[in-house]
DNA sequence: GGGAATATTCCC
DNA sequence: GGGAATATTCCC
């Protein structure tokens, strides 16, 4: 039988973007990247974001970026597909939310 | 009369790699980087650059750089035509060192 | 958002 | 050393 690790597809490299992006929005100790409760978006909250991830101190992180611009880091999104959603998703917390949506 | 500093010719954008080599190698601060005798070769001790300039600690002047791996250094003298000399320029201190060059 | 210039990394 | 991939910056 084949057991192997799945946190990545194969051929992910993954000290790249799209990988540290996937370890960032997975890890439940950023509160500034998140999935939306559909699991189809990511949600950043741009000063927490800033605050945890992008400021020089957290650079301790193998997942750290080498840039402290927010900009830079949408740039890095962008050019990797992802376009910014026009109405926010909110959180759905009840289920007449999802009926409402 | 036209009076200006040209401490860089013009066009060179200031935060840009030639720039940022030209202030280095001036800064009698930075043992790692010096001019040879002649004012023609860059003189660099690796260990005391990568001390001085590239450690992460180092990253408090607009002179630092994103990386901090020396080779990613020599990368960007490379593409900016700089090419290791065959035999190092020796610290010449007497003008018999001058005469027998 | 994205094209293009520049910086950094990876690999031959 | 340098080509090419990726990251970052700059600018429209």
């Amino acid at each position: 039988m084949d057991f192997r690790d799945r946190s990545l597809p194969d051929g992910i490299n993954p000290m790249n973007f799209p990988a540290k992006l996937w370890r960032l929005v997975n890890n439940p100790l950023n509160e500034g990247i998140s999935w939306d409760i559909h699991g189809e978006v990511i949600l950043i909250d741009q000063h927490l974001f800033e605050k945890q991830i992008l400021s020089p101190r957290a650079n301790t992180s193998p997942d750290a970026f080498k840039t402290t611009n927010f900009s830079s880091f949408v740039r890095q999104l962008n050019l990797y597909g992802f376009k910014k959603v026009d109405q926010p998703i909110k959180q759905l917390d009840t289920l007449q939310d999802i009926i409402n949506l």
